[in-house]
DNA sequence: GATGAATGAGATTTCATTCAT
DNA sequence: CATGAATGAAATCTCATTCAT
């Protein structure tokens, strides 16, 4: 599919794809220009279209490039020894953050990628996305030792309740930052109140 | 600022408000053409340009008016003599869904105004959203009987995790709809799973 | 359908309709750029596409523009109380001559529409020539006096062949002219060898 | 001109040339796409302009090629012994029929560069097709016994009235074919329709 | 107030052809 | 001989906004 892509001089692949990722996370899908995308990349404007036949194909190929390269980089990272509920995610939310900081442009993109309303790509990336948010879930907490929590209670759904729980926080955290002045993540008040949930959440749903 | 607009007769406002509501709400902020609405509300170009300078803030007027409408509808429904938590909450859940079944284009175009990440509108339109919350927030709690709550734990946390957990399950179950063929919401299905996690919550933050 | 051009004051309308027949004449179809015709038409490259919705429009709107203006034209020279046959084709062979000469890239725009293989529009000009010549061939040899012809050939098959004849012997004679350096009709020379062929399909069709 | 693509083994120059007429014979000249060629073919794009300096090389070259095989097969088979006019033609007009549903690209492929206006083209097919035309007449004509026709009128001028009366029939059954739903040519109804000509200019052309 | 013709920059995509390897 | 990456002009069409009437 994108095999005359790949098998450019990396240099040249770079150049392109930072490109593009950088004018489709600051604009989103559609207004995107593919203008924009050549001139930063120093390309002519035939040959991003000779890679990728369409805008919506470029498109597609980044998502899977950037979910890929931080999911490898979140795996890599991640320690699956260990087995106790909390430091795992716990675990998770700080690899999270670390990455969050090294791409934010990635990290944009994507966030645009889930909501981009685009109707040329919203039904394909939404499919990715569900099957990507299955493997992870499995996989984030595989290998959980799950004999601490409570017996009275679905464990399903106390995972569910942590999950969200952590997620949400982050996003509350995230768009705060957005709308201070210097768009400034405060990580460390983010690792803080991390902490108080962690102890909120161990109390109620550990025996 | 709109005072133009409202002097009109209200048939011919509400020709315009909703034309340009189902447009936004099909299309997106970028890809809404200010031409089908203009058409679709039988007015002429230049009259949509008369009452709203620019496309910026039709779609502005078009959120506040919606929040209006909707706050409005739901602050007349939920019942604030229900001081019980859990029962008000429940409360608040049906009343939303019954909303979303009433008005499916509004709800579709405050969501798409919550994503659209269009760089124009997506500060003014966060900044009142957070607003909007931080309201919200207090007035669905408002004369809430907290003396049920566990004392060992933080009340704003425990509010928080309860508000996350059914916020997270609506936003799931509505994005499994979005996949599903034919797009249904299982409003009873919804129901249902929030009374199991209202027993959950119930159990671990509850005396 | 094309209210909006029609309502137009007449010298813009001309100004449009000329550069577009020329353009499509000179390059046929696909080759036609509209920036060459708003261009020159000094009209901008919006307002085209606010007149017709897109090329094809214009083109099939031309096309009936020009159909109907010869057509006008025609039925209004040619004298159909003249009721000999010989006579009545005579007569259309020299008012065609005529006007070909006047409208010369009228002409030229028609027979490219003929041609013109360019998918879009094949299919619609198809139809439009097909039920063109119906009612011409019909029209032409309105109130003929068929009692001269012999009684023992089948009418029609003679009709055709008359009208076959003078056809492919203009047809021979406009590609000749084709080719000839300056590319000039050279009328006489017609008439006199349709006079010719006037003789001897007389001498052998008449009684 | 063409040798270096003469000298290739047969079977890459039949794959490019299949390709090719395929090609032009589906979208005419100005839309058909080299990229497609090459494709089809199998073959690299330098390669093909390598052999055929440009697109218009490559097509005066296909046309000559698509004449000469037609023009071979033509008169290979016909039998240039049988010296009575109508036999000499009507043969023809099945040898014509047989060659049309052999070859259908092909003539598909002559037809479109008889009609294509790409004033590329134009001006140098139309010379070849006229010195064709020349050549074609005379041979297919060639030994015929021409004592049988009428002293009384110029026997040139008869053979054109008849070769015309065949050749505007079978246009006229082709175009009726291409807006029939299947684009199915009823071959035995254009013979039947060619003997009732047939009948009819004997009987007023021979003496 | 109300109209809708007019603007023109900018969008994506195609294409024949070249040329370094 | 053979490759296919690279070019960049040109194509059609859209769109928010203005302004004379």
């Amino acid at each position: 599919m994108f095999s005359k892509f790949l098998n450019l001089d990396t240099e040249k692949q770079d150049r392109i794809i930072n490109a593009a990722i950088k004018e489709f996370a600051q604009k989103g899908y559609d207004k995107a220009s593919t203008n924009e995308i050549v001139k930063e990349a120093e390309i002519s404007k035939g040959l991003l279209f000779h890679y990728f036949k369409n805008k919506k194909q470029l498109f597609l190929f980044l998502f899977d490039h950037c979910i890929q390269m931080i999911s490898d980089d979140f795996y890599k990272k991640i320690n699956l020894k260990e087995t106790e509920f909390f430091a795992r995610i716990r675990e998770a939310v700080l690899i999270k953050m670390d990455l969050l900081s090294k791409y934010p442009d990635i990290f944009k993109f994507i966030e645009h990628a889930y909501m981009d309303d685009a109707a040329d790509i919203k039904a394909e990336i939404e499919k990715k996305v569900k099957e990507l948010n299955e493997i992870n879930f499995g996989k984030i907490y595989e290998g959980i030792d799950l004999t601490k929590f409570r017996d009275d209670i679905d464990i399903q759904k106390i995972l569910k309740i942590i999950t969200w729980t952590f997620e949400k926080m982050s996003e509350e955290e995230l768009n705060k930052a957005k709308l201070s002045p210097g768009h400034e993540v405060d990580y460390p008040k983010i690792q803080l109140e991390a902490e108080q949930y962690f102890e909120v959440l161990t109390k109620v749903f550990y025996k």
